[in-house]
DNA sequence: CCAGACGTTGTT
DNA sequence: GTCTGG
DNA sequence: CCAGACGTTGTT
DNA sequence: GTCTGG
């Protein structure tokens, strides 16, 4: 799950995560696994929070290549502390992944039916993420990350098993802190409550990751 | 000991 | 069918 | 997640 | 990097 999102209301970002300026400019309708994401996160002093662009899909610090190996988009909440590849990132590299909603499909006649879920009483949504850094002698250092899934809420159980893990705003802090005990972080993860997401059928130009337009997240 | 795998979702 | 790119 | 590409040999 | 299988 969540293999699709959107962020196109930049209007309160900065606030609602406390960022002084977040490396957005443009609005986002149609983010996919492989694309730059905003990653927001404790800065390296603690003083407060910072956004940083990242790619999406999880490459641990020891692949031998970047493209040697699956890039998950997601991290299941069950097994992220001992899965060799996120443990230590689960450890202390967590992470705020901020969107407006999220996409799911339903196969309908041998097409692909997607819907929007957002809150229903609108703003954002903080997908609870981890991240890494791989390096090689010869380039740049690469910035993954992925989005903790969990059961789906009644919600979205229709459509899919997994949703993504939503943090509360209440939990953003002890989720971004590294000194929280990877116990108290993990009972963060839960689904979200079921009254919290509406559902909306939207067109189908989602389906192409190359469409970036409001059409991917409007009402049909 | 070294070599090789390690992750997700969906679908069947 | 399966893998890659977006 | 979906959409789109996927291969060879020989010859230019 | 670390764990498992041979």
């Amino acid at each position: 799950m969540c293999a699709r999102f959107t962020l196109s209301d930049l209007e309160d970002l900065a606030t609602a995560f406390s960022l002084l300026s977040a490396p957005v400019l443009e609005p986002r309708y149609n983010i996919a696994p492989s694309q730059r994401v905003v990653v927001v996160g404790r800065k390296p002093d603690g003083s407060g929070r910072g956004a940083v662009p990242m790619s999406w899909g999880f490459v641990p610090h020891w692949a031998k290549s970047p493209t040697d190996g699956p890039r998950p988009v997601n991290a299941r909440a069950e097994t992220i502390q001992t899965s060799a590849p996120f443990r230590d990132s689960f450890r202390s590299r967590r992470c705020i992944i901020p969107a407006d909603g999220f996409f799911e499909w339903l196969k309908v006649e041998r097409k692909k039916v997607p819907y929007l879920f957002r809150p229903r009483d609108g703003g954002y949504l903080g997908f609870a993420g981890i991240w890494d850094i791989w390096q090689s002698p010869t380039t740049e250092p690469l910035y993954t990350c992925a989005i903790v899934t969990v059961c789906a809420n009644a919600t979205l159980r229709p459509y899919h098993e997994r949703m993504p893990a939503i943090l509360s705003p209440a939990d953003y802090d002890a989720w971004l802190d590294a000194k929280t005990p990877a116990h108290t972080a993990h009972d963060l993860l839960r689904p979200a409550a079921d009254d919290f997401l509406q559902v909306i059928a939207v067109s189908p130009a989602v389906n192409r990751a190359a469409n970036n337009t409001p059409e991917c997240i409007a009402a049909l």
